[in-house]
DNA sequence: GCGGGCTGAGTAAACCTTTACTCGAACCGA
DNA sequence: TCGGTTCGAGTAAAGGTTTACTCAGCCCGC
């Protein structure tokens, strides 16, 4: 029909320029499907004829073609997760955790970043679609729920890590925000802060929200009112940290504690602080949350609500790769843990030095502060 | 034979579960060819058609598999991209800028991180060749030669960003740090400084024997003496830079200044200097190198020495493409510039203060200090 | 009016694996 | 000894796309 040279006869004649499965069957004298089935573990295999092919494969520096593989098995391996910007520095160290388990477990990852940019995120979504991505972790929000769509209808599990709403088939992880931020504002009430200001993320975060409504509810276990101009919304960003400790700053009276809803807020925080000449945590006592790595090195280190990263990529990785295989139903709620990490950035309230100084018990936690450093 | 539906039956029978080219074909009354032509946008198919089967393609939402297309066109479009530490705050940005560029120019990318772990070395490489990446960017350093040898062999064009040795056949791209370095030192000494030391990255990376070389010839220019002992090998992290300030700082005598190879150890050095009740930059200037975004919001903020990561990327991007599709011979120096950016973490040295003010001009660049803020 | 060129669309091979099915050999018990 | 199992390996189809090749129809010039 054509004069194309038909497989076989390519295979022969063929130097080793491109090595495939063939190549390796026939040094090793065996079929294709031997080296496959060596490949993949498959246990049938006469363990001469399998160290004969390991062997081969060695000799050769033979890789599967993953695309191949991947075609025929109709499974990719591949799990993406969603998140909003590389950039923040809250991201890699999940990035990282999520890499982690997942190679553990024996898949890939694919990464997307949003930058909360609808183009991107098509992208994002498209990407995910087209490397078949068998399950998707998002951790993101503005993502519309047409985009969503075709995931889900492509019956891609999802879930979303403590983002996102309440939707018909998509797993939510959900974090105990509470015990933590209690720990936080219980820290700072032993302290004697009356006047505690809390700067959110975006609330149309989920977990914005959440870490909200748990220091409404811990400032009230704690009998401390908190008037409504001392929440001030923030985007999780360094600026809009800076932009709402601008705000609280220029006000007729400081508060004298801010809380804030993650850890990159409070660095915009003290940064502003810094800038307006206030001495934190004499003039001011900041919070943060999440812990991540950073928060040791701002000056002051940053006292903190840890929230375990690993733990959170884990259980999205557990919860994607429970609905992957069809194992027990995932669970809607993984007890991820927070807890106070009590560093520098927090002490005694303005003026209270000298009567709080005495009830040494009452700020359990709270570290003496260095002798006016910088 | 068996009695395995035929392909084409079961397309006749299937409902639309499965939606591949074949589906958009019947459903636009024409050829799969035309399908896969118009998706791919050649000319010779009649507008008629195209808009039919944009049409269907819309409808369907369909997306054509990735693992096929390149499973037989040979192409992936995938550039890779291996990094030391995702969690370094500066690769995120070099990602970021390496993404948008790849994105732009029709690639998507494929990161890998080492973590200076050769078992996760050995997992990047393998899964470049396995994904069949088209070319690789390498910007860590400690990947074996034998590792990238499996590169090299398969024609994969490889670059190396600022590290690694000259490798016959792979493109390197070095930053021209003299520019910078020269002006950071030059704004030391017109400040007064003559006791600069200089916290190296991890001598093995290319990159940092550069800066350090640059800060050699650069201080030789200003004619200031460097001790031996002023020269501190770090490792290009946060405690790294602490490591080392905490050397500096025990010795009898102190340094004025201390220029860092990259932004991460410096704030290292001036969170150690914090701890040791050291004020920035009174009792001493601190100038990092890379000016990553959180160079803004250290307290106080930095002055460092800018390196483009845009730039950088893109030069990386570019180089990569020339490779892969052939065009002109890739050019192995690309002019990325680095500069100054003065910021609050220099100052006059210890003491000099009132001997210098009166020169007003010799400080050029440097900001009048805060009243002791923090 | 007819042959030759174009144009544009269709057919089928190829890409590299996995895996269902087949089959020969070895082994076992009756 | 022979039929029936079992074990292990081979054959070939399938997976979704690209693309070389083929071919039908049309237009044009002579």
């Amino acid at each position: 029909m054509t004069d194309r040279i038909p497989k076989t006869e390519r295979h022969r004649t063929q130097n080793s320029e491109h090595v495939d499965i063939h190549t390796v069957a026939r040094l090793a004298n065996v079929s294709i499907a031997t080296v496959s089935r060596t490949i993949n573990h498959i246990p049938t295999v006469n363990p001469k004829m399998a160290k004969r092919v390991w062997e081969v494969i060695g000799e050769l520096d033979y890789f599967p073609n993953t695309q191949a593989r991947s075609l025929v098995s109709g499974r990719s391996r591949l799990l993406g997760l969603i998140v909003s910007e590389i950039t923040n520095p809250f991201f890699p160290e999940l990035i990282q955790g999520f890499e982690d388990v997942a190679v553990e477990h024996g898949y890939e990852i694919l990464i997307g970043s949003t930058n909360y940019d609808p183009e991107r995120m098509k992208r994002c979504i498209r990407r995910m679609v087209e490397r078949k991505a068998e399950g998707v972790a998002v951790m993101t929000f503005g993502i519309e729920e047409p985009l969503l769509d075709q995931l889900a209808d492509r019956k891609v599990p999802l879930v979303f890590v403590d983002v996102g709403p309440e939707r018909p088939g998509i797993s939510l992880l959900r974090v105990d925000y509470h015990h933590g931020i209690r720990q936080g504002v219980q820290h700072l009430a032993a302290l004697g802060h009356r006047d505690i200001a809390f700067v959110t993320g975006p609330l149309r975060l989920h977990s914005a929200h959440s870490r909200l409504a748990a220091f409404h509810r811990a400032v009230q276990e704690c009998g401390i009112v908190v008037d409504k101009g001392r929440i001030i919304e923030g985007d999780h960003t360094m600026e809009g940290g800076m932009a709402a400790a601008e705000k609280l700053l220029t006000g007729a009276k400081l508060p004298t504690a801010v809380m804030c809803s993650n850890d990159v807020t409070a660095i915009g925080v003290l940064h502003e602080a810094y800038r307006a000449g206030l001495r934190v945590p004499d003039d001011l006592s900041v919070i943060g949350f999440d812990n991540i790595h950073l928060t040791q090195m701002t000056i002051p280190p940053l006292t903190t609500i840890q929230m375990s990263c690993f733990e959170l990529a884990k259980a999205a990785v557990l919860a994607l790769k429970a609905h992957v295989e069809g194992t027990p139903a995932p669970k809607r709620e993984y007890p991820i843990e927070t807890r106070l990490v009590v560093r520098e950035s927090t002490g005694f309230p303005r003026g209270a030095m000298q009567d709080l100084r005495k009830s040494k018990s009452a700020a359990s936690g709270a570290r003496a502060r260095q002798p006016a450093a910088l």
